[in-house]
DNA sequence: GTGGCTGCAAATCATTTGCATATAC
DNA sequence: GTATATGCAAATGATTTGCAGCCAC
């Protein structure tokens, strides 16, 4: 059940927390980039002792290791994602989904012309999603 | 002085008020992507009765407006920028200098795969700026 | 003249910090 | 056994809200 993110963490050299563990199980299961407090309550409910301020530190550190990366699309709050390279993001201004994008930037891991050294690069597409957009055709084009 | 921006404003039929001028002219002249703080004290100096609210409700109003944009890019505060569409933005995550990327990344101002109608793209570069590498280099590679 | 704008103070909300206890290794 | 992680409460810091007076049009 949860071999796969002990050996994650393993391979990062981070001690094996049950925290850690379901913080990563959580967001392997739901990539609906949560955001801290969805990770919180969710996870609150099977295990009633944890506290927010871990849920932090969990995702800190797995951030730190490149196993998650946060997301500021949102505006408001972080939102989080287990990381695999080379994708972006596109977030509904409507209903507020956030959605995956896969679409290869050019330009990624690079240097830049004026000879900066690229490490990340995060793409953020705003707009209407396909089902806001059908919603809107429903109703006409009034509101 | 001032008629460039008043243009600005009337152009999008807003009421021609001082805080938004000043709000204006600072971002127009100083490209450094500064944040609320930075707006306000400065402006603060000349205009010593401008509110900090001010310049949030001024700086939302001309963001609604497609005037200027705002950033999340440096994590704990938006940070602002004079709208010119198509470009993106380095971050330095040694000295923090936000700088202005001029590549065009493809797939801006389109519908995408899913059919999701894309109305805005903000392209987040992060790594190592120019001058930091070089200062790394000048002290070997430790520290 | 009036609706929208300004500016103040208080409230909110995400995140961070300090610290005592618990636990992985 | 010890360094590190957890969990609580309090602090911080950016932003928002409520509201009275003011000003652009």
């Amino acid at each position: 059940m949860y071999e796969k993110y002990v050996k994650i963490l393993k391979d990062h050299t981070l001690k094996i927390t049950s925290p850690r563990l379901e913080v990563l199980k959580y967001l392997d299961e739901h990539h609906t980039h949560p955001n801290v407090e969805e990770i919180y309550s969710s996870l609150k409910k099977t295990h009633p002792s944890l506290s927010r301020t871990t849920v932090y530190n969990s995702l800190e550190i797995l951030k730190k290791n490149r196993i998650v990366q946060s997301l500021a699309i949102s505006g408001s709050e972080l939102r989080y994602d287990i990381d695999e390279r080379l994708h972006h993001h596109f977030i509904c201004n409507r209903c507020g989904a956030i959605l995956d994008i896969s679409i290869a930037c050019p330009n990624m891991d690079k240097t830049l012309q004026g000879g900066h050294r690229v490490e990340e690069v995060q793409g953020y597409f705003k707009g209407i999603c396909k089902k806001c957009q059908t919603k809107e055709k429903g109703r006409s084009n009034n509101g």
